[in-house]
DNA sequence: TGCTAAGATTTCGATATCGAAGTATTCGAC
DNA sequence: GTCGAATACTTCGATATCGAAATCTTAGCA
């Protein structure tokens, strides 16, 4: 990377102006670029962090993604939620296992299903790498009062309470 | 997919909860997540769509980083617009030359370089993608009105401001 | 000019992912 | 109870991605 390219605002404002060309209502692009954007820098912090753990982001999706949920789910809950296809999660849970960041179980329910829990490992990966990040996401929000962030919040809550209604 | 899981704001909230049971702070966690998953759900849209048109969520990625750039792009810079390896950037190319929505062209001013420029077939497909979606994003901001959709925006874009500022 | 270091792209071998087919279990209709 | 469809996971072959090495061009310096 020689030269720097244009600042995140920049290709922001270029970004929604191509849209905004194309037939998008700019309203609705300011947000969703931004939305997109904002996550795409997310990712990359992330892929660095989790670098240094020795953890690709497709192993950490299904760390947070048990870790988030509290308790157990199955294979294919897993790759529904961490949009991948059934039979890539079977090589992801072997990976995982083997390093002993989570556990396969059967469920005695029903014997087709497994259950995938983090171990006590798992949980410990979880936690170390939520509070390195938290570090940097607290940056990049550190322009905005409290007052800010609790409004910012507020509305995207507003849209993820929509999302369900959606899927058709 | 037997038994619906439960609501993406029931989602949300557990995350929130478990990331901040293991020592992240509340009013980043609120807006982090939210823009995290949010960002996943529109993924999964756009992939659809996109099958739709047979192109898949990389070939997309490098048609929108054209479109968006407006101009011309090296592989390299497009490797890294897209969060991908340049040596995976060879071979996407490849195919989008040959499905003609990209044209490569050697840079005159440096032959070590090559530019990557979208054929008319690329703006008409970038075109007619960002039209089919914009329909499913308005969706998702209806319950927004224009004064919250405008403030949205306008916090987020604070955000965007100050991230090339933290790369270090 | 000639030489070395740096930059940009591609090639190559290993690994990850995908979609489809295969295997095992459960559920429902008869 | 038994048969067939549906469900859940894994296996398999093809494709995509990655990181490292190879190739070619440029830039800097003596």
């Amino acid at each position: 990377m020689a030269r720097r390219g244009p600042s995140a605002a920049e290709q922001h404002r270029r970004a929604v102006a191509a849209y905004v060309a194309a037939g998008g209502e700019e309203s609705v692009q300011r947000v969703i670029t931004a939305v997109q954007s904002l996550s795409k820098k997310l990712d990359q912090w992330y892929a660095r962090q989790l670098a240094d753990l020795d953890v690709t982001a497709g192993e950490w999706a299904v760390v947070a993604t048990l870790a988030k949920d509290g308790g157990a789910l199955t294979p294919s809950q897993l790759a529904d939620l961490t949009n991948v296809a059934p039979s890539s999660m079977t090589h992801r849970l072997d990976k995982l296992v083997e390093r002993g960041l989570v556990e396969r179980s059967p469920d005695a329910e029903n014997r087709t299903r497994i259950l995938v829990r983090l171990t006590d490992g798992g949980w410990e990966l979880f936690s170390l790498a939520i509070r390195s990040s938290d570090v940097v996401e607290s940056d990049v929000l550190q322009d905005l009062g409290d007052a800010e962030r609790g409004e910012l919040a507020r509305l995207l809550e507003v849209v993820i309470a929509r999302l369900d209604d959606i899927e058709a």
